[in-house]
DNA sequence: TCTACGTATGCACAGAGTTGCATATCCCGA
DNA sequence: TCGGGATATGCAACTCTGTGCATACGTAGA
């Protein structure tokens, strides 16, 4: 839905390949937002081919030659327009609550398995945030440029979200032992 | 993904129609996984092709005839191997965040008011679950029945969830002000 | 020397989700 | 009486997302 959205936006903060795209997906985006490159590319495409991007073809040495693509004034307006919509609800899909849900056919035993499992992955989710957290955001918030603010806010969404699964998956083990 | 593993959960803890599970997942499912009618009938098509599911043609009066689902043997072991597989992440996609990250070409007031509607949406959403637990989860956690005890877990996930976004929303909002 | 990894792009297919439309009946309120 | 909502199912077209495969070169380490 959005990706078209999330690309014009990095495109639109500097020229970027797709390589360059989908890297950026992986390390600043990726708590809210998940994209293979393969997506990146397709969609740089379609952007390009309805005009909201243009792409420079640029030959290295001993790289395969790339493709910068730069905003164009009608990406931009489209961007605008779209971010002044009312804002869409976020997507879940959770396997886990599945599971929880049909526990009854299967057993508690695994459903307890698979919660230590969830919970070892949400938990070094929560540790690299918070490692991100550490190393590049230390300085105090008000001392940031705007800019920095702001992505700032999304991994604080990224560390809050963590936490707070956590605190849930104490209350369901609680539940789960008795 | 799963839309398959959750039907087959719903269709496994009792015999329902495409018309009930669509309801079943508004109601119960909604806040970890949605799902449109047409979804639901394809997938039951497809799952009754599969012989996982089977189905039973009731006439009824006065309302269109409708076919009564219920899970096969083999639609058990199916499920039962999934269950045991580990657990998928969870996937979000967070349309807000892309706004967030993108506020610079835009500018802070229209995000500002952006984040103002999302946090009505959100602490309509809370509200929401906790009416339901209020409602039909009151009694304390240790006397529920064992299935009950598992789907007020997912419940309570929810509210987990939308608690924790207000209070990042509350962050956000002093760093948007300073 | 061989393997793996990083850089860089892309096609083809499969699977998942959305939107619009169509059908048919009953009941309730305006 | 007329419209809208609940019940109940489904097709068709479309978009969006994900997986597997393919290409091509350089560098670093075993």
């Amino acid at each position: 839905m959005s990706l078209k959205h999330l690309i014009l936006a990095v495109v639109g903060a500097r020229p970027s390949t797709g390589y360059e795209i989908t890297k950026e997906f992986d390390e600043v985006a990726g708590f809210y937002w998940r994209a293979t490159h393969q997506q990146v590319y397709r969609e740089l495409a379609t952007l390009a081919e309805a005009g909201l991007v243009r792409f420079k073809e640029v030959a290295q040495q001993g790289k395969p030659d790339k493709k910068v693509y730069t905003i164009t004034a009608k990406g931009r307006r489209a961007f605008a327009d779209w971010f002044r919509e009312p804002p869409e609800a976020p997507r879940h899909a959770d396997p886990l609550m599945i599971k929880f849900f049909a526990a009854e056919l299967v057993g508690i035993e695994d459903l307890r398995a698979q919660l230590a499992l969830a919970r070892e992955h949400h938990a070094a989710l929560l540790a690299t945030y918070e490692a991100i957290a550490a190393q590049h955001y230390a300085e105090p918030v008000d001392t940031m440029p705007r800019w920095k603010k702001m992505i700032y806010l999304t991994l604080r969404l990224g560390i809050t979200r963590e936490r707070a699964w956590l605190s849930w998956a104490d209350e369901s083990e609680r539940v789960l032992r008795a």
